[in-house]
RNA sequence: GGGCUCGUGGUUUAGUGGUUAUGACGUCUCCCUUACACGGAGAAGGUCGCCAGUUCGAAUCUGGCCGGGCCCACCA
């Protein structure tokens, strides 16, 4: 049958996916006796269209997918929607002018919900059109059906995983410093800063020492903290100051008497290499604090502002305190010098507020002393590209402190915990409901501690790293299916980007040993960026941003796709994503359609079957056999790996120019056969080989082109490719001729014709060639139109 | 400051010790030859970031430097 549209389009594309939607052709079937593939995909924010970066992995987990249902597999590939936190608590923010600290809880949910409700499911459009073949497209109970992370099923189980945390002694409240988010008036998780070089200020600032009335100086950043300040550091090695060693200095404005100790942390090149140890710091400094037995004092309230311990700042913001702190220090005359540095600052990663750091309670997991184990499961999973291991090994390293999961915001996970009204006992409930203790009755009737009646329910909800660590246990029915989860258990593959390595991925194998003891993945696939086409990164307020809709609207989905597999490596660099080269892409699906086209006059089933052909194949017909076996190893082993690159870039290479330059051109004559020239069997020789070959193109190129293979397949076979067992090599033949045989054949008699001003199909008089091109001497004359063949050392053309 | 990574014709990418460096996109010339003008034939274009070393021989190994990216860090 000829395949019936004269040309392949991005439209042809829609009937494709549209049919997969509605005959839910990927569904996963619970019942299968193969082994089931899971896919831990990363849940994009409902609020926002996906990016283009989105795109391009997601079509990069299609394909590892698809070639895992040819090989075999169920595949568990289910579509996750992120609908917790603080990216959907500011868009209602922005979006009905209101503040989460000013808004009454109830009502402020209710304007988060608004803002789900009427966000466009555009994200889930694009990857239906990207032929992306998820599971299924619907929200249910089924296995591999869309998920979302704030409905009451999943949530239950976050709540679920902190109860058996809590149980397992794993969690617990301690007073510490924070870090502290004052425009998202929340604590922060270490991980969930960024830094950002800001312009600041550097203060010399005067001290006295007490027992002598000296003048030292001090340089900081941070004049407003001097009201903590509990000590004066030197480096022990810094001749400068070794005379200070057991005396005591007397800070500016506040007149608090501390002691000066040699410690290596001050750095003799740092400022006046003299330090002030202040408790604003990070976890180094309570750490320094708690070995030098010195006692914090917090001085900066949640809201920003200065507290009583800051005397005469009291009240003031933060920068403003830092101000008038200067004004007084300059008219005392205490002030040396001030100059502008850029201060390499922390920042929150979401609104970009400096963080402060101010103390307050906050709930606890254990993290520090399982760094060994977590060390130990780092090298339990295969990492593609197995360097980016590495990353996520630097980040356990450097761990200092416990993972501060609590979160003082509305849209997430309640943190399911009441307290006793009489004696503050924390209470936590059975594991199962989804709870919400802010608004509901403690479950529990009696206090196990004092025996009282009444409960006060938790308010704090839980960082979105602890929904979000849980998504391959939810996927694999952990604790709702235990059968299921057994066996299908480690998760086959999580893909997900590098920046969230120290996030995602961490606190998904903490979190999944501390409740299982085991690695929760096979295989992690670390992707890099997909960058504007001058390798910049692409941001809104750069206005470089490429919408995948665009992509979509222009070339369709396979263009797009084949780019992403021709593009580079995206496990180790970033792609330039360009217009230009996904629509060159697109000359290489038409390719492929056309050879197809062509093949589909010489249907198969004239041809005898390959047993009864094997004798008649020519040098030529078996050299190109041997092609694309090479091909289907290659595919094999290294699809396998997760690398589409280098097979897809050896096949479009082979489909241009080894199948169509160089075969489909010295073989058509044999196939058309016009004039007999040829046996039946040898045009039969020729059939078959066109016809397999195109098979198993169309086969290895499936998981890449998955819209445009199963049209043509469908049409030629009447089955669906996708549903097909991965090519396997067939039988390797011996043969001498080589490509560059083969093109420098072809080039010689093209050129000499162009050379000469003759057509192509200009007849050759004599044609003198090597005595390698023998066995296909009968091609070749039909291809050139040769009148006479002789062999001879030297080529030699006569026209 | 440390770590990782990248630096190959206009753009992009492969190659990780061996004769004239791979392919793509783009460019130029000619050609509508019955699968394809999203095509065909041909051509131009690279001192493989810089410097030194190892070697008979380096884009490929070693060291240093320069530049980009990412990550980390107790620069107060």
């Amino acid at each position: 049958m000829v395949l019936s549209e004269k040309n392949w389009s991005k439209e042809s594309e829609t009937t494709i996916f549209t049919e997969w939607k509605t005959t839910k052709r990927y569904a996963f079937n619970p019942h299968s006796q193969k082994r089931v593939y899971s896919i831990d995909t990363p849940p994009p924010y409902v609020n926002t269209p996906i990016h283009i970066g989105q795109a391009t992995t997601y079509v990069f987990m299609d394909m590892f997918a698809r070639f895992q249902r040819m090989t075999g597999h169920e595949i568990l590939f289910p579509l996750g929607l992120d609908r917790n936190g603080l990216p959907i608590e500011m868009a209602a923010e922005k979006e009905f002018k209101v503040k989460l600290t000013d808004t009454p809880r109830e009502e402020f949910i209710a304007l988060c919900n608004k803002v789900l409700e009427k966000s466009s499911l555009a994200s889930v459009e694009s990857f239906l059109r990207l032929g992306i073949g998820f599971n299924s497209w619907e929200k249910n109970d089924e296995i591999g059906s869309v998920y979302e992370t704030d409905s009451p099923e999943y949530r239950s189980l976050t709540q679920e995983t902190f109860i058996d945390l809590w149980h397992k002694g794993l969690i617990y409240e301690d007073y510490r410093t924070n870090n502290w988010c004052p425009g998202c008036q929340t604590t922060l998780a270490d991980a969930e800063i960024d830094y950002s070089e800001l312009p600041s200020f550097f203060n010399d600032i005067k001290f006295k020492v007490k027992e002598t009335g000296e003048e030292i100086i001090i340089g900081t950043t941070r004049p407003e903290l001097i009201c903590t300040c509990e000590m004066i550091c030197y480096n022990p090695e810094d001749e400068r100051y070794k005379h200070l060693e057991g005396k005591n200095a007397v800070t500016p404005i506040f007149e608090k008497v501390v002691p000066i100790k040699a410690d290596p942390v001050a750095q003799m090149d740092k400022g006046t290499g003299l330090m002030m140890m202040c408790s604003f710091g990070d976890v180094t400094d309570i750490r320094f604090f708690r070995d030098n037995g010195l006692k914090s004092t917090i001085a900066i309230n949640k809201d920003g502002t200065m507290n009583e311990h800051a005397g005469f700042l009291k009240g003031l913001k933060v920068k403003d305190a830092q101000k008038a702190l200067i004004v007084q220090l300059q008219e005392k005359g205490l002030l040396v010098k001030q100059s502008r540095i850029k201060h390499r600052t922390p920042i929150c990663e979401r609104s970009k507020d400096p963080i402060e750091f101010i103390g307050m309670k906050e709930l606890y997991l254990k993290q520090l002393e399982y760094r060994e184990e977590m060390l130990r499961i780092a090298e339990q999973s295969h990492f593609y590209a197995p360097e980016s291991r590495k990353i996520l090994i630097d980040w356990i390293n450097s761990i200092a402190i416990d993972w501060p999961i609590s979160r003082r915001r509305y849209y997430a996970t309640e943190i399911p915990l009441w307290y006793c009204a009489s004696c503050n006992h924390p209470v936590v409930p059975k594991k199962g409901p989804y709870y919400r203790p802010w608004k509901q009755k403690c479950p529990i009737d009696a206090c196990p501690a004092c025996g009282g009646k009444e409960f006060i329910g938790e308010e704090r909800v839980f960082d979105t790293w602890f929904d979000s660590s849980i998504s391959p246990l939810y996927i694999l029915k952990y604790s709702r299916d235990d059968a299921f989860f057994k066996k299908n258990s480690p998760c086959s593959l999580r893909p997900q980007g590098k920046e969230i390595i120290r996030t995602w991925l961490y606190y998904t194998l903490l979190k999944d040993y501390l409740l299982t003891e085991k690695c929760i993945f096979k295989d992690v696939w670390i992707n890099y960026h997909i960058v504007d086409e001058n390798g910049k990164k692409m941001s809104k307020s750069a206005g470089n941003g490429i919408d995948p809709q665009d992509v979509l609207n222009r070339f369709g989905a396979e263009p797009f796709r084949l780019w992403a597999a021709l593009e580079g490596n995206l496990e180790r660099t970033d792609f330039r994503c360009s217009m230009e080269r996904i629509e060159g892409a697109g000359k290489t699906i038409s390719k492929l359609w056309n050879v197809a086209k062509f093949i589909s006059m010489f249907p198969k089933s004239t041809a005898a079957s390959e047993k009864s052909v094997e004798a008649h194949l020519t040098d030529l017909d078996k050299w190109i056999l041997n092609g694309v076996n090479q091909l289907v190893i290659k595919a094999t082993e290294q699809y396998a790996r997760y690398d589409f690159h280098n097979p897809v870039v050896d096949i479009r290479h082979f489909i241009w120019e080894e199948f169509a330059s160089q075969y489909i051109e010295l073989v058509k004559n044999r196939a058309y056969n016009q004039n007999n020239e040829f046996t039946k069997e040898q045009q039969d020789a020729a059939i078959y080989t066109l016809n397999h070959v195109l098979d198993v193109l169309l086969n290895i190129m499936a998981p890449v082109l998955p819209l445009i293979t199963y049209r043509i397949y469908h049409e030629l076979h009447g089955k669906d490719i996708h549903f097909e067992q991965f090519a396997t090599p067939g039988t390797h033949y011996t043969v001498n001729l080589t490509i560059d045989d083969l093109s420098a054949l072809n080039s010689f008699i093209w050129k000499a014709k162009k050379d000469a001003g003759k057509s192509l199909k200009e007849e050759v008089t004599l044609l003198v060639i090597p005595e390698l091109f023998k066995p296909i001497q009968h091609d070749i004359i039909s291809a050139h139109n040769i009148k006479k063949l002789e062999f001879g050392q030297e080529k030699r053309i006569e026209l």
